[in-house]
DNA sequence: ATAGTTAATGTACACATGTTCAATATCTTA
DNA sequence: TAAGATATTGAACATGTGTACATTAACTAT
C-alpha cells in the first residue's frame, strides 16, 4: 500500500508556506486562511490534515529533535559516565540550539504554547535519564528519581532561557565555559 | 481625581465571568464573544481594557504572584544566608502552588503561553537572586552570575513541572524532603 | 444640580474559524 | 488502462475577531 501522493503534496505544500510566512511574520499572526491562500490548498482540506497553524510547525520541531537525537547518540555515550561527558553532552545542547536558533527564537517566545518548550524538555530529560541511570547507579533509596531528572534537565533548559533572552549573542565557547563552572560549584554529577 | 466606577464594573464583570467559565473549560477555549456575554459587557467594550482573553487571566496572576512575593519576604529574611533557609524558602514555593493549584493547573498547561511560566520564573529569579547576592559574594569572577541565577532558579521549576505532571500527587512534605535530598546530592548552596 | 467629560452601547464591515456536503479530480491496484 | 477508492474542491453557514463610529449613558468636578 503506497503512500497517497495527493496527501504528500498537499502536506508539503503547507509546510512550505508556513517556512514561507516566518520569514516574513511570527508564528502567532500566521492564520489558517493566509497559509492556505499560498499553499493554494483549500481551507477545507488543511482540516483533514492539521487542526491548527502550530500542526504544521510541529513537524518541523520533529525534524529538528530527531537530528538532535542522532547528534547526541554517538558512540562514546556507550562508555561510562565521567564529567568530561557531561560537558561534551551539554556543548552538543549548545551546538543544537544555536544551528536552529531561528526555530528556537519561536520556541521561546512569550506567545507560543508550552508544548515545544515541553517537547524539548522531554528530548533533554531523556539524555539526562540515561546520565543518571549510568551514574547514579547507588542513589539514596529514599529519592524519588523523577524529580532529581527533572530538576537537572531544567537547570539545563534554564541556561538556554538566559541564553534566548541575552539574544543568543554568548559564544557556544563561553556558555560551555559557564556551564562548566556551574557544574564545579554544585557537581551535580560528581562521582558519589 | 477618582478611578472611573464604569471602568471598574467593566473590568470586575470580565474578570469574574472568566472565573465562572474556568469551572467548566479550559482556559483555551473561552472566546471574548462568550465572555462578554456572560459578564454583560459589549464586545467592543472588552477591547479598550483588555487586548485577548489572557489579559484578562494575567490580572489574577499578578494577584497570585503579589501573594507569593508577601509570603516570601518574611522578617528571617534579612539574616544571613543558610543552607536551612533555602529549604524554607523553597517549601514556601511548594506551598504557595499548592494553594492556587487550580491556576498552576492552567499555567502549566501544554495549550498555554510561555508568558506565564515566564513570570513565574522571574518572580522566582528575584528571590533566587536575593539568595546568590547574599551567599555567593566572593564568586569566581569568571561566572556570568544570570546563567547561575537562571539555571538555579529553572532546576526549581522543573521540580514544579514534575509535580505538575504526576498531578499534584506528592505531599509538601514529601516534595520538601525530595529537594533537600537533590540540593544535598549538588550542593548548590553549600558554603564556599 | 449642572456642565463637561468620557465610558459603554449598538451597529456595521471585512475577514477568520470550524464544520458539512455534494461534485470533481486524482490516486492505487488489479 | 479501467474500476474503485479516496482526497480535494467549492459553496454555504453559524460563529468569532478586530476595528470604526455615531449615539447614549454614566461619571466627576465644580
Amino acid at each position: 500500500m503506497k503512500q497517497d501522493l495527493r496527501i504528500l503534496k498537499t502536506q508539503e505544500s503547507l509546510r512550505h508556506a508556513l517556512l514561507t510566512l516566518l520569514k516574513t511574520k511570527p508564528l502567532e499572526s500566521i492564520t489558517i486562511a493566509e497559509l492556505c491562500r499560498l499553499a493554494k490548498i483549500n481551507r477545507g482540506t488543511f482540516y483533514s490534515h492539521y487542526k491548527n497553524v502550530h500542526d504544521v510547525f510541529k513537524h518541523y520541531l520533529e525534524v529538528i529533535v530527531e537530528d538532535f537525537r542522532h547528534a547526541y547518540e554517538e558512540p562514546y555515550h556507550k562508555t561510562n559516565f565521567h564529567i568530561q561527558h557531561i560537558e561534551a553532552d551539554m556543548i552538543k545542547i549548545f551546538h543544537h540550539v544555536k544551528k536552529y536558533q531561528d526555530f528556537y527564537q519561536i520556541i521561546f517566545d512569550e506567545r507560543i504554547p508550552m508544548m515545544y518548550y515541553y517537547q524539548l524538555f522531554d528530548t533533554v530529560r531523556s539524555f539526562m535519564q540515561m546520565s543518571i541511570d549510568d551514574s547514579y547507579l547507588e542513589l539514596d533509596k529514599s529519592i524519588k528519581v523523577d524529580y532529581l531528572i527533572s530538576y537537572q534537565t531544567n537547570a539545563i533548559l534554564g541556561i538556554l532561557i538566559e541564553w534566548h533572552r541575552q539574544g543568543y549573542e554568548t559564544s557556544i565557547q563561553e556558555l560551555n565555559q559557564q556551564l562548566i563552572t556551574i557544574l564545579s560549584i554544585n557537581s551535580p554529577f560528581r562521582k558519589m
